[in-house]
DNA sequence: TGTAATCTCTCTAGCAACTAGAGGTTCAAG
DNA sequence: CTTGAACCTCTAGTTGCTAGAGAGATTACA
């Protein structure tokens, strides 16, 4: 049996981190010892870097929860486990796609300072006015960073 | 003059976005009309553009905040504002390495999904065992979507 | 002029996924 | 037996908004 410590430097993912999962039922609450202390066993580390390493692949907690309720069932079809994965690939690719065009954006700005005043800043010009940019990146301001 | 909605409807913000925009100081305060409703110069306009352009590129409203503090002095130069621009680059260009990695890793994972059940399930076996993994995307939780 | 529909006002609370801190208890070492 | 580290619960903060309640303002039309 582990402290939450020791669960913690093991797993990679901080106390308070591990008492939010509990908090928000991703895992079991922990037996206790006497003095009311969270004692974790092997199972409770598997689970916990499970989730990590979907968290790190870049699963949301939703997703990571389904994912754990599927887990739990292993004579099931993992067609939907499949489906949650390509999901989460279809987004990634999204993000990727979205943030290529910011680069392509910023780089064109960055590139065309020339280094003088404020007055004359390219950069500024072009946050301005949006009629400087070549691609369309002005629908949907969430893709990027969610 | 134009009313919050008008503006809205212009710039393609929300009105609660707006308002929240003056709150945390982003926006100046508004004129009012008798019955207390805001009323937006040009100039208010021009400055939302400006905040949203810079939004769909990705900067934090901190970034913006400085860049809109450095553009109210055109006489300065340019320096620090290509520097912001040069980091959010950095920081887009970051994201989007990272995703790769995991873009990558999740293609693999799903690639070997057999569609059998779950218990022989490739998808819950990856997650479950990091030593699977090609890379080492172990580090670094955050810097995937912020 | 009346009134109904639409717009706007303020305020509070909620989202993800944690992180930080206060103030107090328990455990392990010397 | 005492010190210091690790642990406990609870609340509140982060970013960038979004949603809703309940009230007041404005506009269109009869």
């Amino acid at each position: 049996m582990l402290t939450i410590g020791k669960l913690g430097a093991a797993s990679g993912v901080k106390i308070p981190t591990i008492r939010y999962y509990e908090q928000i039922g991703l895992l079991p609450g922990a037996e206790r010892s006497v003095g009311n202390q969270r004692l974790y066993t092997r199972a409770a580390q598997d689970r916990l870097a499970f989730i990590r390493h979907a968290r790190e692949l870049g699963f949301t907690l939703e997703a990571i929860r389904d994912l754990l309720g599927l887990s739990d069932r292993p004579d099931q079809s993992c067609a939907e486990v499949d489906a949650i994965a390509r999901t989460q690939l279809q987004a990634v690719e999204g993000r990727i796609a979205r943030l290529q065009a910011l680069k392509v954006e910023l780089e064109r700005m960055v590139g065309q300072c020339a280094g003088g005043s404020i007055a004359d800043c390219r950069v500024i010009e072009v946050l301005g006015n949006h009629a400087h940019c070549a691609a369309d990146h002005g629908r949907d301001l969430h893709a990027v960073s969610e």
